[in-house]
DNA sequence: ATTACATGCATAATTTTCTTATGTATATAA
DNA sequence: TTATATACATAAGAAAATTATGCATGTAAT
């Protein structure tokens, strides 16, 4: 498996922005939605997902429904208003941290024609 | 100033690529080339920098020449034939990790168009 | 039967990797 | 004499992961 390792500090924006696209969504849904979505070659942990769930709980930014499925709780997250603010600001910096990324390893690379 | 916090893991990848193209740099020159890469935005502090110059030579990837310059001491890296080799995967470790992110992010991004 | 795997939550110990603060030293500008 | 720039370094603390563990249900394989 390629390496996770990178993933500190954005993993609270890949939450945020499933959630905007999502509705809502409980946390094994999302570590399957990342793993679909990068061929097998993300997979967020459960000792990550969860704590910083509870965290962006506990900052007002995802709210919680609990319910009964086939015997198994399930635990829905979903974006509060604060929430959808916090979405757009969060993906602008990661966008931005890309994009200064790729100005210090990719010298050619011109940010106009992504 | 914007987050510098998303930078963790890709700290070695920067040092590691910008001694690839540069042949030999000193720790405040470093520095000072992100900063002007990046019009200022990113800012690698001494405390992340040296520890991570002094591990990467540890793990024999760089080595070092102390030079004396205006009455001053600066410790120059350059790579070494492992620390060549490691530019590579490193690299395409960090460009695979974007890539996966877009995936994530930005559902209509297709890689080919980059 | 019992082992493995998938679904679903959670937390604790540890490690990695930063930030912030501090220290040393030289030189220049306000 | 204070601030800023150049140049190195380390220590304390915080943030954010990994790894390990635990509980619970259900299904497939041996």
């Amino acid at each position: 498996m390629s390496n996770n390792n990178l993933i500190k500090g954005s993993l609270q924006t890949i939450i945020l922005k499933l959630l905007e696209e999502n509705e809502r969504m409980y946390g094994y849904e999302i570590t399957q939605k990342v793993k679909e979505l990068t061929a097998g070659e993300i997979k967020i942990t459960e000792g990550a997902l969860y704590p910083a769930l509870h965290k962006l709980e506990a900052d007002g930014l995802l709210t919680t429904e609990i319910e009964q499925v086939d015997n198994r709780v399930r635990k829905y997250y979903s974006l509060t208003k604060d929430g959808q603010k916090e979405v757009n600001s969060k993906m602008a910096e990661l966008q931005g941290f890309v994009e200064n990324l790729q100005r210090i390893l990719n010298p050619t690379w011109n940010p106009g024609l992504t």
